[in-house]
Parts: structure tokens; sequence; C-alpha cells
DNA sequence: ATGTCGCATTCCATGCGA
């Protein structure tokens, strides 16, 4: 089974680098970030048309996310727990088959959190503490889980071209990288960092100051595995030649094996 | 630090969020 997720700012502006995408890379569920659009103005019929499931969980001009699977996606939540007056966009789970079972897989909008200095910031450590309470009461079904998506959070210096230039960007302050370490500590496995120690492997480039030319990146969105994904993990891998493409997003795809 | 996008509105220019 094959899992990606993808940041793509926007999905009415890249909906033929998606269908791309898809044909290309045949995921089995592919989790999208950013939509920007209500669901009403999300362009389902064209992706449906190339046979695909579509579940969303939109908001207007921002935010937003989904996940396209070749089977319907069951036992849908959308919006993170914890949080009644929380209206923004940045939650969908549900279960998809698997073999002779399921795994359930979440596509995540983790808040950015700049500048830190504001009431972004707070809202962004407890949404990932909002998230770890989730979680912890996921893991207890004992079941192939995936957390997919855009965390905004660059787990060690390592994860940046530049670390020095966001030593104090709410993507790389301690607390959140504390936050970070403390979900995974639940349990979790971060699938890349499973199958490779290297430096200089990135999922963002800023549309500004040539950061793509430059490769000058960071590594942002992840994928957090169960154990009982993570005994099923094979290749991982990150589609960077995306970054080039027409318009592309600033973010590229994420991709794992589970098999 | 800021050489860019995409969205929305006060709507063809500007603010916001990233």
């Amino acid at each position: 089974m094959r899992i990606a997720t993808w940041n793509v700012n926007s999905i009415r502006q890249r909906l033929t680098h998606v269908l791309a995408f898809l044909k290309e890379a045949e995921p089995d569920a592919l989790c999208l970030q950013e939509l920007k659009c209500v669901d009403a103005d999300f362009p389902r019929a064209e992706i449906e048309e190339a046979g695909w499931q579509v579940t969303t969980h939109g908001q207007k001009g921002f935010n937003g996310v989904a996940i396209i699977s070749r089977s319907a996606l069951e036992d849908v939540r959308r919006g993170l727990p914890g949080d009644e007056s929380d209206e923004q966009a940045r939650y969908l789970e549900g279960v998809l088959p698997h073999g002779d079972g399921v795994v359930r897989l979440a596509s995540i909008y983790l808040p950015n959190g700049n500048p830190p200095n504001t009431e972004k910031y707070p809202y962004k450590l407890a949404w990932m503490e909002r998230l770890a309470v989730h979680a912890k009461g996921l893991l207890a079904h004992e079941e192939p889980l995936v957390l997919a998506g855009d965390y905004n959070v660059i787990p060690e210096p390592r994860d940046a071209r530049d670390p020095a230039a966001w030593a104090g960007d709410a993507l790389f302050l301690p607390p959140t990288r504390t936050a970070f370490r403390k979900l995974q500590s639940l349990g979790f496995t971060e699938a890349l960092r499973a199958t490779t120690d290297a430096a200089g492997l990135y999922t963002f480039w800023d549309y500004q100051a040539g950061a793509w030319q430059r490769n000058n990146g960071i590594r942002i969105d992840h994928l957090l595995l169960s154990p009982q994904a993570a005994d099923r993990l094979g290749a991982v891998s990150i589609a960077k030649h995306v970054r080039g493409w027409d318009k592309a997003s600033d973010h590229v795809p994420v991709l794992i094996e589970l098999n």
C-alpha cells in the first residue's frame, strides 16, 4: 500500500499537478493540505473522473485538508477534537482497507505559528497538545495508523539547509521541536528517519529569494507511524522533482510503502 | 531576510497568511 502526503497550496491552482502526480505515483491514498477553498469549490468531479474517491474538509480562503483514495474512506472524522471553539479545518481522519485488515489515516495541517510573539504560537502549541491527546487514543486501537501531513516542524538542524536562519522561527523553536518529540514518544515512528540519517532531505522550498534554485529547503512534511504500521514500512521517498514543475506548490509530496 | 504566491476584499490595489 502506497500513501502520500502533499501540501498543494490551493487545490484549485494545483489540480493539474495533483492529477499528474496521481497518474505518476499511483498511490492508494494521497493526503492533501492547504486546499484554500470550501468543499463546494473543491474540483471533486475532475478527480473522481480519474477514478478516485475524494473526502474533503475545506475552509474559505485558507487551511483545508482532504484525502484522495482508491477505496472509499470510512469512519470519517473532520476536525481535531479537544476544542469545540476551534473552527480551523486542519484535520481529517478515516479508515481504508489494507490487505485483510485496515489502515487508519489522517491528513494533518499543523498550524504555522508565526510570528511567535503573537497568539498564533500558543495556538500552535495547544494544537500539538490536542493532537497528542487524540493520537494517544488512536494508538490504543493497536492498528496500523498513519498521521501524515504538513507538521510545520523542522525536527532537527539537519532538516534545514540553513538552520541558523530558522532559529527564532515557530517551525524550529525549542518548544515546537519538544512538542514534536513528545508526540513521537507516545510510540510513533517518523517514516523518513526510520530509513535514513541523511541531511539535506527537504520537502519545502520558499517561493522567495530563489530558495528552490539555491536548494535552500526545510523538511516539515512528515508521516508518523504506529508500531503496527512501522512494522510494515518499506520504502520512503520525497518527490523532489515536483518542485520543478511549472507553477509548483512550495511543498512536494512525501511517499511511503506499507507492506 | 524577504527577490513569491494565493486568497479575499475596502475589488484592478492592498492586507493577510504563509
